[in-house]
DNA sequence: TTCGCAGTACTAGACAGTACCGTACTCTTA
DNA sequence: TAAGAGTACGGTACTGTCTAGTACTGCGAA
């Protein structure tokens, strides 16, 4: 990447940002490059400039955005891992997580690059290491923390922490995958699934 | 639907088909209908006869496709929730059902689906509804029936049924979804993934 | 003056949908 | 059986539109 000024920095936020837009609403093919420079109120030219062409920009605002996912779970995770109440303490920890990735933004991204890992398998993949890859083990080592102090039982804590995203986000990911809207889960429904989850976890790995 | 020679009703086949790899392949704006018709070794007028324009077909292949969906657990169900050893009845009802549900062609209209689900909410839902929608409750029933016969706790068979499939399919269902290719999943490792499903299952659900 | 960019016009290609022609099949009538 | 009418279809060419990417012009700031 070479040296931009700071000029230039702003135009490049404006266009991934704009392009963001498009390519949630419209898909990789069906966004447009003219609406991408008018919503960014910036040149064509300039979009050229800084993105070789269409592929490049998609593939720099995928991996701009995955780079993005801070884990807001190193210490959130910290915190959990050294409470005394195991009932509350996983509460806890599924609403923190529920919360972060039954978001707007994380679903529609989650969408886009589900959409075209046909196209762009190496973007999924790496859409994945990032986001989910880096947020599970943390929730592992939580878990396996847990199970040292004798509050949980699992044998593998990153097979755990993967169940208990499979039991929180199994039934409302899919909702809002396929019915293509947000609001396809309330949340009071969510609350509820969060709730069941929780306890379906907490009666499978409690010690 | 009006009537079909068996001709027409052929040629109908042949195009469905040939839509079907297309869209899979392309997406749905991505598809070239001419590319369509030369796949179904059929002109484009007769694509055209057939179904009024792409939307059209598009809607078409989803409904066919989803209507194929056949329930192939009303009978396992019915067998499994008469079993006395617990352990076998939901290991084998997770062999099943992952079986089932972890093939290409599933996971391929999966993508499909999710992926058009922003431009057509509506098969989206559709889609669920006569496939998700239909398997579940079967599951739910055999749940339930186990839960009678006193080798289960379950409070909600419907919300148990969801667990299970979350615990067995959100590991490889996402991988394949994120990485856009089947292989993602060895068969090695999805028989470990179920196993460990079934392990966090029974410690949360056994009576 | 020079550089960067907005605005706009342009090029080339792709693609949905239509029109038309010639052929082959089917169904009717004698 | 034969002829003729109607119909489905393959093949192909065409139209109109859309869009990725390029080129050019003029303006405003350093």
């Amino acid at each position: 990447m070479p040296e931009l000024t700071a000029r230039a920095a702003l135009k490049r936020e404006q266009i991934l940002e704009a392009a963001l837009e498009a390519f949630l609403e419209n898909g990789y093919v069906g966004a447009n490059m003219d609406q991408v420079a008018a919503t960014a109120s910036v040149s064509k030219q300039t979009v050229y400039k800084q993105f070789a062409d269409k592929e490049h920009l998609f593939r720099a605002l995928i991996v701009e955005i995955s780079d993005r996912v801070e884990d807001p779970f190193a210490e959130i995770g910290r915190e959990v891992a050294e409470a005394d109440d195991i009932d509350q303490a996983v509460r806890r920890l599924a609403d923190e997580f529920v919360g972060a990735i039954m978001t707007p933004s994380v679903q529609q991204m989650r969408r886009l690059v589900i959409a075209e890992a046909g196209r762009f398998p190496d973007l999924g993949q790496e859409y994945w290491n990032r986001g989910f890859g880096r947020v599970l083990p943390t929730l592992a080592t939580c878990l396996a923390r847990l199970t040292e102090r004798g509050l949980l039982k699992t044998k593998d804590p990153l097979v755990a922490a993967n169940h208990l995203a499979g039991l929180l986000l199994w039934i409302p990911s899919n909702r809002v995958m396929f019915f293509g809207r947000m609001d396809a889960v309330t949340p009071d429904e969510l609350a509820e699934f969060t709730e069941a989850g929780v306890e379906a976890f907490l009666a499978a790995y409690k010690a």
